[in-house]
DNA sequence: TTGAAAGCGCTAACAG
DNA sequence: CTGTTAGCGCTTTCAA
């Protein structure tokens, strides 16, 4: 056995051993640069090619010049995963989200996307495909992949995500706030925006609402809900018939004959995906909106303003979310902390989905 | 200096030398456990703990247990990082696309995000916000971050991704079809879907149609559009106005004063946000459709059926494309090969917006 | 300013 | 079946 340097600077010939089964194994593309080559080539060390690789002003700038021309007539690119290892950062952050096809996710995915793009950082992003369970553990490993988490969880317990609170640091939660969890959160003012579109209702002499409820579960519809059951019970006389739904066009528009027999004269529906599937439900019944009922949606997605009639609902910042989840992360990374959590007021949108009370 | 093992098995306790920095420059959250404090804990070597990790079958299920009781105990998580620079592969996959608030590459993303996650990988996203340029370098320093890539490129030149090929590979083009380049492709016969678009129409007696161009340089419209031209030059007698316009609801919301003026009794739409956006504009004009003027779109995103009316439109797999690209990735990164490109045959969804020509 | 050396934490060929 | 050993390719003290 003999004493290594721990490094293998002077193997570059092949040794006595038999050359190690070539294209096996070969962590890089088979013959691709490493700095020991383009050091080799420059006639300096490694420490020296890595300094300049990474823009250390204390490099003699003719030395400089060199090991660039080396490196470029290798066509040298440093190893990601190496640095990773060394620096012990990834240079990435993660997105977990329940679902893809969701516009709301979709924008905050976007957000993140463009705020981590121009820092540098990849983004990873991973779809639960709306399972809580599954979602915790992508969450762990899409961490453990990168240095830093948003988390878009609506139906993983409380308890759960603070269990593994220390170990999806550092995290930001978004659509949600969980009492406890120590990570910022950025979420909307649900209670707000319902009692915004309740208020509008009201003002149109509406009495009569029906909720189309979104899955079990998912901690923005218990808020739109309990906040509509509040309103209901401490008002002037709002009755309400809650009808179970779901998150998708094609629930709401499944349950648009219910709306139509259920005898009310406005509909909240739990988002705008639903909303616009009930308003294509009701015309399908030949129900006028918002003649004989009035449709509300929830989030603005950009597809809300172009439905028959444009669709009056209740505008959260999506896009904003993602730019600011970026912030914290960034916060987060620098050791600066996240920050306080921010609950955003929503902004109630009137469009033509909502009208007077029939008489 | 003293011959070192090449790792430091012997290192745990401090030696004289001053204690590193604490909290500066450590890979590990603080107190991570590794590998070798696993083995040492347990009692084996950091090989074997490395083989009870990977679920090699050839270990004492004794000492197996004994491993995964210390690694259980310690809260071991084994370095991605370093397994990354030990394996040579990042278990990742990247998909970089011109804009993700498309729907078409959001289903794209959202069939290669499920297929990959089964899969067990990590899905790397990036957005070039459709510059064609920083779409390239985008893809290079995602490639350096995954095993393999699935790229949208429905700009960039031939000839750069012809010059890029190697550096990229293995990688799949999707919704794009490069000669000379060694890559599988995925794409969609626009002609084959203009074709049939037209023909409908024909059928139905229009005679005068408009063409609402997307982006200049899109790969996608330059097709359709050269099909349509073909057709109008070859057809019996079909009269073609092209209006320049763009990719979104806006644009196509913004034209539609331009095709009530132009006398056509059928207009197709580059694709469907576009189409929807005309229909938005001509009921705000007073225009009846399918009554006065018939409106097609092309893709069938799932808002296409609750339009009003629903929409006329060319169904293309885009689900599927994700999860073929995810097959050829797979292949590709198994060394079988990347396959035949396939082009799909899309097909023609008649739905509301579409009918016989005015008299 | 530069280089030598010592890792970062894991895997795998090899020998026993 | 298990341990030893030699890396994977980069960064970063530390000393010159």
């Amino acid at each position: 056995m003999r004493a290594s340097t721990g490094d293998g600077e002077q193997d570059l010939e092949a040794p006595a051993s038999p050359p190690r089964q070539a294209g096996r194994r070969g962590p890089r593309p088979a013959g691709q640069a490493t700095i020991s080559r383009v050091a080799e080539a420059a006639g300096v060390s490694r420490a020296t090619v890595s300094r300049v690789m990474n823009g250390s002003p204390s490099v003699n700038p003719e030395l400089a010049a060199r090991v660039r021309a080396a490196a470029e007539a290798l066509d040298y690119e440093p190893s990601a995963a190496a640095r990773r290892l060394a620096l012990g950062r990834t240079g990435a952050v993660a997105l977990v989200v329940p679902d893809l096809s969701n516009p709301l996710f979709q924008s905050v995915l976007r957000g993140l996307s463009q705020a981590a793009g121009r820092a540098g950082r990849q983004l990873l992003v991973a779809e639960s495909d709306e399972d809580p369970e599954e979602e915790v553990i992508l969450a762990l490993e899409a961490r453990r992949n990168s240095d830093a988490l948003v988390l878009a969880s609506p139906r993983a317990p409380d308890e759960r995500l603070r269990a593994l609170g220390d170990r999806l640091a550092p995290f930001v939660l978004v659509y949600r706030e969980v009492a406890g969890l120590d990570a910022p959160s950025l979420s909307i003012d649900n209670a707000a925006g319902i009692g915004a579109v309740v208020s509008h209702l009201a003002g149109h002499g509406h009495r009569r609402l029906a909720y189309l409820a979104g899955p079990d579960g998912s901690a923005g519809n218990a808020e739109r809900l309990a906040a509509l059951r509040a309103l209901a019970q401490a008002g002037p006389g709002i009755e309400l018939t809650v009808l179970a739904c779901g998150s998708m066009f094609e629930h709401g528009h499944a349950a648009a004959s219910r709306v139509a027999e259920c005898g009310v004269s406005a509909v909240v529906a739990f988002n705008d995906m639903v909303a616009s599937g009930v308003l294509t439900g009701l015309r399908e019944l030949g129900v006028r909106v918002p003649g004989e009922v009035s449709v509300t949606g929830f989030d603005d997605i950009p597809f809300a303003r172009y439905t028959t009639p444009p669709l009056t609902t209740v505008s959260i910042p999506q896009s904003e979310l993602g730019r600011q989840a970026w912030e914290r992360l960034r916060g987060l990374m620098n050791g600066e902390g996240g920050g306080y959590n921010v609950r955003y007021q929503p902004r109630l949108l009137i469009r033509g989905s909502t009208g007077p009370a029939p008489a």
